[in-house]
RNA sequence: GCGCCCGUAGCUCAGUGGAUAGAGUACCUGACUUCGGAUCAGGUGGUCGGGAGUUCGAAUCUCUCCGGGCGCGCCA
């Protein structure tokens, strides 16, 4: 990568004024780092080496220092056209534009594969993400992190690791999460035929409400009202998943005991709204290699061995009557209840031996995404599988912030619907689409609560810069097709006079193009896919410059050059070889015509 | 109360300790009806929440105050 080379040819010349007497050093670590300066006046890159190197060398004036270092800079890399000293002592390189030139050989070569590398091959990466609870829809805060892990993944695999997209299940059958839920459908299943509903107040100051049947009964006798659960599901989504039941079942359960009626239609009502979480994360582009199941753990014996294992490493004692892990030994602020007196495990239990799970099936690294509003739990599964004697830095946690939408100015309250939260599909997808959610929320970082404006991101599409990418990805498409329609075939680049390409805004397109293999490693790096949705709009403010002052092809009114012409199609080709890998790795599609 | 995160242009957000703090949008002005105008050029707009410190240099690191979000279960 650019930087890197840079950075060598740097070190090298540093080490050379030393062994040159110019430069006073010891054998201390000569760190140099690279910089794309804001003000082009700056040139391509800049290095502060020679402020840093102030203290080191007892030289006081940074000029004098970087002055010494450009004299024994490497005249034949090739890859600087010239470097100068600039400012309070900053060594500012300008790019040599032959080899700049000589990029779009390399992107055509490596196509598909530009922008990618082998860096971290042999690494094994499992994602986990969205991991939502399975009795409620996918919310936009689901989404969110939706888009960061498939996107994370896309990234990682580009840098070599073999990735695995999880979603965790939580369908524990000692859920007492689980339990308010199949008692809801029960309740609401007994709505559908005909019985009213005794709603509990939500706060408790205000009177419970009846509501009235949600069908006539059967044979028109009036039924005593059914008590909804304590902190049940309110959701009206609910209502519906009960009344699919009632179609699946028929209505032989009315007679039954409540309990004995949420225990008969859990699993298929449980099953009922996954297809929904699934079907809502396939219209945003997710798909995963494993939706991996939290009651398995429990049924072939894995929750128990776990606990074994943390038991026989003396990590756990009992205490009224309950079994503790003792997670303050790994740093967390308490320890934590891992079998509860009535001797149902926890869910940090089963996480903890999930995880154990993860780790046996041979990943070297672990990255979970959560909302931020996990944050707490964080520290408790790391002090579990530090107890059980892995390393915690291989589990790494990313926490969203939360994503609030805006429609009218207003913000966007969740639906009765879908119980109060905002719901990915219907309140965004179905607005705005797949692409510009996901552009959308690839925006910002993740580390910062975002505020998404619906109205911009649809209603003016136009300005949208989800649309101003790709529409820049369909006109370097039209070009070319306009051009094999004029029967110009377009050439290799190796084949092209390349040199031709001097007009600032064809270098300004080069430099942005070399730079993206190097964008793509800090995405991967740091976690930032951000990165790369300003870059996309980056690149195609270059682009659309590009095609303002570069005619391509020969017009009525003007006429360009036949080898002109072939040098302008190379670089459209390289720069739309970019764009769509790109756009790829956002999981944003990138349309020929629009 | 304790812990974590966040305060940057009217709005939504970038900004790896570096040079004159940027983009999109909004608003104002102009170009051009083209290889698709879903475009381009220019302009208005900032005490980087306040204060102190660290150093050659701070939006960025430390402390403190103010303001906002979230978390502190034998729930998940």
């Amino acid at each position: 990568m650019i930087t890197e080379q840079l950075a060598a040819l740097v070190r090298k010349a540093v080490l050379a004024a030393r062994d040159a007497g110019d430069l006073p050093l010891d054998d201390t670590e000569v760190q140099v780092s690279l910089e794309t300066p804001r003000n082009k006046q700056h040139g391509d890159y800049s290095s502060n080496i020679a402020l840093t190197l102030k203290k080191a060398t007892g030289i006081p004036d940074s000029r004098e220092i970087a002055t010494r270092i450009l004299k024994h800079l490497p005249a034949d890399s090739g890859l600087i056209e010239r470097a100068e000293v600039a400012g309070p002592g900053f060594l500012n390189f300008y790019l040599n534009p032959s080899w700049l030139h000589d990029m779009l050989v390399r992107i055509e070569q490596e196509d598909q594969r530009y922008g990618a590398s082998n860096e971290r091959a042999g690494e094994t990466v499992l994602l986990e993400f969205v991991s939502a609870n399975p009795t409620g829809p996918i919310s936009v805060v689901n989404g969110r992190a939706a888009a960061l892990g498939d996107v994370l993944g896309n990234l990682l695999a580009a840098q070599g690791c073999t990735v695995r997209r999880e979603f965790y299940i939580n369908d524990a059958l000692n859920s007492t999460q689980i339990d308010k839920f199949a008692e809801t459908i029960a309740v609401r299943y007994m709505q559908h035929l005909g019985y009213p509903v005794l709603m509990p107040p939500r706060d408790p100051s205000a009177e419970s409400v009846v509501e009235p049947p949600l069908a006539p009964p059967e044979d028109g006798r009036e039924r005593p009202p059914i008590p909804f659960p304590e902190n049940g599901y309110r959701g009206d989504y609910m209502k519906e998943i009960a009344r699919e039941i009632l179609e699946e079942f028929g209505r032989a359960y009315e007679h039954l005991e409540q309990a004995e009626r949420a225990r008969a239609f859990r699993d298929a009502a449980l099953q009922r709204c996954l297809n929904m979480q699934r079907s809502a994360l396939e219209a945003f582009g997710i798909v995963y290699d494993c939706w991996f199941h939290e009651s398995s753990l429990y049924e072939n014996g894995e929750v128990e061995r776990t606990l074994a294992t943390l038991k026989a490493r003396g990590f756990t004692y009992e205490k009224e009557g309950a079994l503790w892990l003792c997670s303050t030994q790994f740093g967390d602020d308490k320890d934590r209840v891992l079998v509860r007196s009535n001797e149902k495990a926890t869910y940090i239990a089963a996480d903890i031996a999930y995880h154990d799970n993860k780790f046996r099936r041979g990943h070297d690294r672990l990255i979970n995404i959560w909302g931020a509003d996990h944050h707490g739990y964080v520290s408790r599964l790391k002090a579990g599988i530090a107890a059980l004697g892995y390393d915690p830095n291989r589990l790494e946690i990313i926490l969203t912030q939360m994503v609030s939408l805006l429609r009218d100015g207003e913000p966007v309250m969740g639906g009765k619907r879908h119980g109060n939260v905002i719901e990915l599909k219907e309140d965004m997808l179905d607005e705005i689409g797949k692409d510009a959610a996901r552009f959308y929320f690839l925006l910002s970082s993740y580390e910062n609560p975002a505020t998404v404006d619906l109205e911009l991101a649809k209603k003016q599409s136009n300005e949208n810069p989800v649309y101003y990418v790709q529409y820049a990805h369909a006109r370097l498409c039209n070009i070319l097709r306009r051009a094999e329609e004029a029967g110009i075939s377009v050439r290799p680049a190796h084949a092209v006079h390349r040199a031709l390409l001097a007009h600032p805004a064809e270098l300004d397109v080069l430099r942005k193009l070399a730079d993206f293999p190097e964008e793509v490693a800090l995405a991967a790096r740091d976690y930032a896919p951000h990165r790369l949705t300003r870059y996309a709009m980056d690149l195609a403010g270059l682009l659309n410059i590009f095609y303002e002052n570069c005619r391509v092809l020969s017009g009525q009114e003007e006429t360009v050059p036949a080898e002109l012409t072939e040098a302008r199609l190379a670089l459209v080709n390289g720069a739309r070889i970019t764009l769509r890998n790109l756009l790829g790795l956002l999981g944003i599609s990138a349309p020929e015509r629009m």
